[in-house]
DNA sequence: CTCCTTGCCGAAACCGGTTTCGGTGTCGAT
DNA sequence: ATCGACACCGAAACCGGTTTCGGCAAGGAG
């Protein structure tokens, strides 16, 4: 083995196996304080506005700072403040389906709305609930993060409930049962299933189906209630055999839905509360001979963008992925500077992407029904989308 | 306004807005000195494994460390280590359209390779190249990473300045032109088109076309490169009138594709570097009356879920999108770590999903053809996917 | 028995920031 | 002229680790 000089001569003793990496030509904040003729406490909180410093030195050392490329190291802030200025988002891959799609855009909004405020995200990954708490744990206890995002609130929600113990900061992507003590952003979804009842109401429908996702979720309990309530306010009770739960992807969403469609003569419309429930129904549908948008209407919720590529193209509403992650960030740093959580909950609306799997008629025969829908089709489908 | 207490008593004087959140009960390294009876140097050099500790002091002080629940503050090492134990990842939304199908699986491999090293991924997103290097820029000032990974490698690519520049550690997914100083993880693309070609070519193909990315990228040079050496290799030369480049997402892939149907005596199969292309190619087949599958071949590379859906079922050359995201992690944890970039270059093989897409015979006339695909389509359909 | 290693550990400096505390200088009121 | 009150800033402690350096004790060589 060849000698290796420059570990030959270093005076290091017990140094373990790694590059030292001393990355150089950093400006710190004592180059600031150099440059200025101040002392680098001055400096710091002038920089973070302390109202002890002098208006006009505090500018001074904000302008001379940001002509050097000074940039305070984040973790040295944090080690004294507490704050990284750092998100975490966990993903649970372990019921992953609904992920894939709006992921990216999801990120995106996140992360803008994190770097206009120059604050990072860090997402990890976990399978299953254990595993999600584990992983949340060992980011709090690293204080790699100064808060959490909680995508898909359950009912009854046990990262909430680590949070809350450990007093680290978080806002829930959706409700929970009690939201006593949590922030959260969430899109009214009962609010579209009620418009979605009422449309096909309005229609003439009054034999309407429910496909439900799962009671694991706040939102399932929320858009069974919207819809129960929906169909009373249009002055008729559903049909409890039309109505199943627990879809959590197309697969039982086929299942269920040909049940549903088994049933003694069947609903004429059908609501689902997940775009993928809708696209198992279409299977379920096409096995069981109804064709869809023809002689059964479908409404479904989420506007995932494979809806457009089904034949017949699915109307239903869309949640916009980007401005959830985009709220959901911007609220959670404002918990993190202190606000209280009663000021940190935000509702917004899904949006109708009308396009024609609705369009099926309450009552009637084929020849008429089919004369009525081809006019609505070529309409509907010019403006949708 | 009620009189604040708190505040009136508080002797601070220029504290500006924001809680000062002193995260109580967390063990500490002294703590554990304290604990273990001896200083906290020793317990630091002991917990790192430094070799002028005592073996049997050593093994004590982990323990002990671990029964505490004792995890060092990683804001705490890093600024004097200057490594974080964070990884980068930034999304580049600007040609986000790939990004979509396999990104959960692409982060979920990430994340648990940085897991299983105490390690964390923090990902950022960005609108176009430049914001893209802007945004490095400031995750590297800042030192909020300790390295990045940049996916979809491209031919002349300025994130590798970037780095190179500033000695930060990085890894491509995917080569580039010049990989000197690069360390990289990819599939190799080159070869599958290879075996597409092959295959095509034993079942008789001859006319064969080739649909690939944009060059701005590695892998478009490598593929063209590789359609070509294949076809040679089989003993002809291809038309290049059965050649389009630039694929970028499905319309594009729609675009050119019919352009090389609309060729004189279209080809009878098409490869295609991209499923995306294929996809497209699918819709112009269809305006232009050919049927993939029975007078026209089609073999791509990817392995997009939606692949699945398509009719025919697409053949296609998938990618381990989780083993690429863990490999990837791996390796620039390993190049932080120090290791020359000429050992961390590893390079992985794309899997044939053989579905039916690639069925059409080369030969023969409409009633041969017909019933021959006939049966070799039942039989792949059972094994396929 | 001395001297020089070697093994092992404590003390203290250090990393780059933030925050506390006290000490000037200025100014108006007494 | 004296005395606060106030505005403004410097000095130093501090955060939780890592790393350097020196010292003590044990052991082997001379």
């Amino acid at each position: 083995m060849a000698p290796d000089a420059t570990r030959a001569r270093s005076p290091v003793r017990g140094k373990p196996a790694l590059k030292p990496l001393p990355r150089p030509g950093r400006v710190t904040i004592n180059d600031v304080a150099d440059a200025a003729g101040l002392s680098k406490g001055t400096v710091s909180r002038a920089l973070n506005g302390y109202s002890d410093i002098a208006a006009g030195t505090q500018l001074r050392v904000k302008r001379l700072a940001d002509r050097l490329g000074y940039r305070p190291l984040a973790q040295a802030q944090a080690i004294r403040t507490g704050r990284v200025r750092a998100l975490a988002l966990i993903l649970n891959t372990g019921n992953a389906d609904m992920h894939r799609p709006f992921l990216a855009d999801f990120l995106d909004g996140i992360s803008r709305a994190a770097s206009d405020e120059n604050w990072t995200l860090t997402v990890a990954t976990a399978d299953g609930l254990q595993d999600e708490t584990a992983t949340m744990a060992r980011l709090i206890d690293e204080r790699k993060a100064d808060g959490f995002i909680l995508p898909r609130a359950l009912w009854r929600d046990p990262r909430v409930e680590l949070c809350l113990e450990r007093e680290v900061p978080f806002i829930l992507y959706g409700r929970t049962r009690d939201t006593e003590g949590c922030a959260w952003f969430d899109i009214a979804g009962e609010a579209a299933i009620e418009a979605a009842v009422t449309r096909l109401a309005e229609a003439g429908h009054k034999d309407i189906g429910f496909l439900n996702g799962s009671r694991e979720y706040t939102f399932a309990h929320l858009r069974y209630a919207a819809f129960t309530d929906a169909t009373a306010a249009c002055g008729f009770t559903p049909n409890p055999a039309w109505i199943r739960e627990g879809v959590t992807d197309e697969a039982s969403g086929a299942e269920l839905g040909a049940e549903i469609l088994a049933e003694q003569g069947g609903p004429s419309a059908v609501v689902c509360a997940l775009d993928v429930a809708a696209i198992g129904l279409y299977d379920a549908a096409r096995r069981a001979g109804r064709r869809i948008g023809h002689d059964l209407a479908v409404i479904s919720y989420d506007g995932l963008p494979q809806g457009a590529a089904l034949t017949p193209p699915l109307t239903t509403y869309s949640v916009d992925n980007r401005l959830a992650g985009k709220s959901l960030a911007s609220l959670l740093i404002r918990r993190v500077r202190g606000e209280p959580v009663e000021d940190l909950r935000e509702l917004a609306q899904a949006t109708l992407i009308a396009r024609v799997s609705d369009l099926a008629p309450a009552t009637g025969g084929a020849t008429e029904r089919s004369a009525l829908t081809q006019k609505q089709t070529q309409k509907r489908s010019l403006g949708g989308l």
